[in-house]
DNA sequence: TGGAAAACATTCCATCTGGAATGTAAGTTC
DNA sequence: GAACTTACATTCCAGATGGAATGTTTTCCA
């Protein structure tokens, strides 16, 4: 789709649908290429746009990679309020909450800022533009499981929140490296067991 | 240390001296540099080496990230076997074990593992040369945790070794992006305290 | 309607990368 | 001690990359 819509387009939506392009084209490139090989070149070629439309929006690369954050926690946002609304009463909810933790960090989504948390690591630059939006998602989800766990005590929650998100990403990295899925499966299961009881 | 004890050294010594230089300094570089930034110059530079030496132990890239790759195995495997020898009796043991696990995911060893490992999601070449050394350190460490659990329910050990590992990765990442380390601790001790009374 | 400004396209360049090719010195063997 | 092998050093190259500079088109507004 290289957005030949030649039908009067307002520069506000011009704008808008090449950067939008422009950050899709980017997580595309780190889920299917890494860090490492996503060049601007590559993620032009993908959107359907040239190097200038790019420099346009982001004057480097960084500046991209810290957008295309800002989108993906955006979504991971979105994603995690609307499901958490209609989750189930009981100890259901809290293996129904589980899960949802799960799919958040397990999909592609999750892949994308993956990449860009390991390469923020030895990159300053990526680093500072990623914290301030990492902290924010991971608070804004810990405050919607706590209002929504009613009557659980906040701490213990809290910590049952953290050790999920801690324990998700481990086996999302395991995922990502070809493990088992079964395992994957399993150790969920058990720890769904554990918290259950935990909270018994 | 640019390797110049002009005193006679074999063949043997020569070779093997600036293989290992490399090596570290590989390890060196993907700490540092992460494995996107870590280039063959980088490499050779730090090891005190000429390029024409590097291509005399490697003939690629990918190849001496292998090589790498089975140093670090070697490194925490060995680790590993001697801590495992020195733990303490009853619950205690537990701790100790996660205690271990956790250092063993969280040193600079994790760290440039984990940047291979990221990096070989999206490098045929380089997976191919890590699944077989990370499953063979992994089933081995579970062989030496299992031996070592005594009585305990086998198939619960394996679990609670697992969900250990995947925790202990997430929380390694969490270091890496200079995430809060007290609230690591907490999480480590509330699991520690989940785990014991796991097993009672 | 004409021109300013925003959005986009092209071209160019300094730099770096992995790896091939080729040259030299140190050790080994007979 | 001369031939030979192994270990190491230098040089060269084709390709890619990020980003600057400059050129073109589209929309907007007075």
């Amino acid at each position: 789709m290289t957005a030949q819509d030649r039908g009067h387009r307002t520069q506000a939506q011009r704008s808008e649908q090449t950067r939008t392009a422009l950050l899709e084209a980017t997580i595309d490139c780190l889920v299917e290429l890494g860090y490492g090989r996503t060049s601007m070149l590559e993620i032009c070629a993908r959107a359907g746009v040239s190097k200038g439309a790019f420099q346009h929006h982001f004057t480097t690369k960084a500046e991209l990679m810290a957008a295309a954050v800002e989108q993906l926690a955006g979504k991971l946002k979105n994603k995690s309020a609307t499901d958490l609304d209609r989750l189930p009463e009981g100890t259901a909810r809290i293996t129904a909450a589980i899960d949802l933790l799960w799919e958040s960090y397990s999909g592609t989504l999750a892949i994308a800022a993956t990449e860009l948390w390991i390469a923020a690591r030895t990159d300053a630059e990526l680093r500072a533009a990623m914290r301030p939006v990492d902290r924010a998602l991971g608070r804004s989800t810990l405050e919607d499981i706590a209002t929504m766990s009613g009557r659980l005590p906040r701490e213990k929650v809290e910590l049952v929140y953290w050790l999920t998100v801690n324990l998700t990403r481990g086996l999302a990295l395991d995922a990502e490296l070809g493990g088992d899925p079964h395992r994957r499966e399993q150790l969920l299961a058990e720890w769904k067991r554990i918290v259950v009881r935990h909270f018994a």
